[in-house]
DNA sequence: CCAAAAAGCTATTCACATTAGCTTTCTGTG
DNA sequence: CACAGAAAGCTAATGTGAATAGCTTTTTGG
């Protein structure tokens, strides 16, 4: 019989896919496997453990918002790329609920997640920069509306929010309060 | 040999132990049973399944949080509520890491943690009305406080805030967006 | 063409959840 | 007080998933 010719890359791909249909918990060596048409145990010439599985699929789903992020403020500055960083930010989460899931909060010594965050980070502090931030003061400001975003999203695609009011408009004033603040700190 | 003398509150009481040392992952039945003296199996006879566990200690910690929130807003009105609001939501994550991530962001088809739930909701619309928010504007603001501090304090507690600037000083910059956003919504 | 690395596989161990079925301890009622 | 039945406990067993060991097959480079 042929060999199932995987890699690294390749198994994170199947795991993505696990990730999406069946959500973070749900990945697992036997499913990826069962998907990879190989036993179990041999993935494990792939990856170190599911420890490390995980690590991959987080890296690539950082890496892939990052990108998406990048897109929506490219060419925008000021508070039109706060707003548009935020709305970029909301859209990743809830068209691809499973993924942001799969992302931790902390890079949990994983030295190649924490520079995929700095990037993210950068990107970040550019745009406050855009707004009058600079130094300590973008520090703080980038974490009020990291924390703002993520309690958001991470509420709304866990279904922590029960009421029938519309979840846009909540997130307007989010984004326009979130504007706001960054003014003032400026 | 007299008998472990259980209940189901009785083994909530030691999961609530085994989550504040070892975190909400390590709560397991054998955790819990080793701790009791008893057989894992025997747990069985408290409660229904693991599941369940998990949904009595995040109700139990639910209910202690709402309480100590309650405490703190008592007296106090308008801004300087939602000030102590805030600031007793951070002291409790920060004080209790693990119970406050043993608590699911949505009570995921859980009757009793969604009253829960409704109480600590019912204390924040209180709070917002005495900023001057009511009916539908209270809920978009009540969101957006819950998205700004839970967002907060679950990066804080993982860790997720890498940078060696002072946290309580993004804390009262968030603070007082959050007051100030609320100040325009009214 | 062949040696060795790479990629698989089966068998096994360990942890945890869960069920089944048996035994022991309480408890309340005659 | 006795004892029947409920409650609470136990051991044994199953299933799933992670992980390791050691063997076999496929590639690949010289």
């Amino acid at each position: 019989m042929p060999r199932a010719g995987l890699s690294p890359a390749a198994v994170v791909d199947v795991a993505l896919g696990v990730v999406d249909e069946q959500g973070p918990d749900s990945l697992t060596l036997s499913a990826v496997a069962a998907r990879t048409g190989v036993a179990a145990p041999s993935l494990y010439k792939h990856v170190r453990n599911i420890g490390e599985l995980r690590s991959l699929v987080a890296r690539r789903v950082l890496e892939e918002m990052t990108d998406a992020l990048g897109e929506a403020i490219m060419g925008r500055s000021g508070d039109e790329a706060v707003a548009a960083l935020m709305q970029a930010w909301r859209r990743y989460a809830v068209n691809h609920p499973h993924r942001y899931a799969a992302m931790p909060p902390a890079p949990l010594s994983d030295p190649a997640l924490a520079e995929a965050g700095g990037k993210l980070m950068t990107a970040a502090l550019a745009v406050l920069r855009g707004c009058g931030l600079e130094g300590e003061a973008a520090v703080h400001a980038a974490r009020c509306l990291r924390a703002a975003m993520h309690g958001f999203v991470v509420l709304e695609v866990a279904g922590g929010f029960g009421l029938p009011e519309d979840l846009d408009t909540t997130y307007r004033l989010l984004q326009k309060t979130m504007i706001d603040g960054l003014r003032q700190g400026a």
